[in-house]
DNA sequence: CCCTAACTAGTCT
DNA sequence: AGACTAGTTAGGG
């Protein structure tokens, strides 16, 4: 989205228990903004952050809850829309991932072929790490090519419980 | 195993 | 414009 649009947008969000934990999901009339796991204060830093501009009003939509019972059940397919502020490299990044599926892992090497640009991988390591909708954006999937987990915004710990739930499932 | 150089986009100064 | 950061990678000591 532009920072224009950004500017007449309301974006509501609410707080939720979930399997991995606090979460807090943020959409638009047009999709999902933002998702993020942990503390509840550090959350809406993030989204205030992430969306300066628009008004944030603290009320629950239906957006929310499709989004949850993804996280609550990964296997279920994701036909939920995205309204995320982000630059063209960071969307095809993130468009990326969410080829992966369930269960499977992939390298930032990987989708930096997969984009097109074979040499882009630091680049993609930091869009997949701003990426504004963990969860649903399956970034917990990626790792490093020498089978190391690598890191993790949200906390190491968080992304390999994420991975086990998803691969027992 | 640790260290380094090369790679690219974004953010800050 | 320059410097620095970032969830990397490949290669050398």
């Amino acid at each position: 989205m532009s920072s224009d649009e950004e500017k007449n947008l309301t974006i509501r969000y609410d707080y939720y228990d979930t399997i991995h934990g606090n979460c807090l999901i943020a959409a638009t009339d047009k999709g999902i903004a933002f998702i993020g796991l942990g503390d509840a204060e550090h959350l809406y830093d993030e989204l205030k952050k992430t969306y300066k501009a628009a008004s944030l009003v603290k009320q629950a939509g239906p957006l929310h809850t499709q989004a949850l019972s993804h996280i609550t059940d990964p296997a279920s397919p994701i036909d939920i829309p995205f309204h995320i502020k982000g630059t063209d490299f960071q969307v095809k990044v993130w468009n990326a991932l969410l080829t992966i599926p369930t269960g499977k892992t992939s390298s930032y090497k990987y989708i930096a072929e997969k984009i097109g640009m074979p040499k882009a991988t630091r680049a993609v390591g930091t869009a997949i790490g701003h990426n504004p909708v963990s969860c649903l954006i399956p970034c917990h999937r990626v790792i490093r090519s020498d089978g190391k987990l690598g890191g993790y915004y949200w906390g190491i710990g968080i992304k390999e419980k994420i991975l086990r739930y998803e691969s027992s499932n």
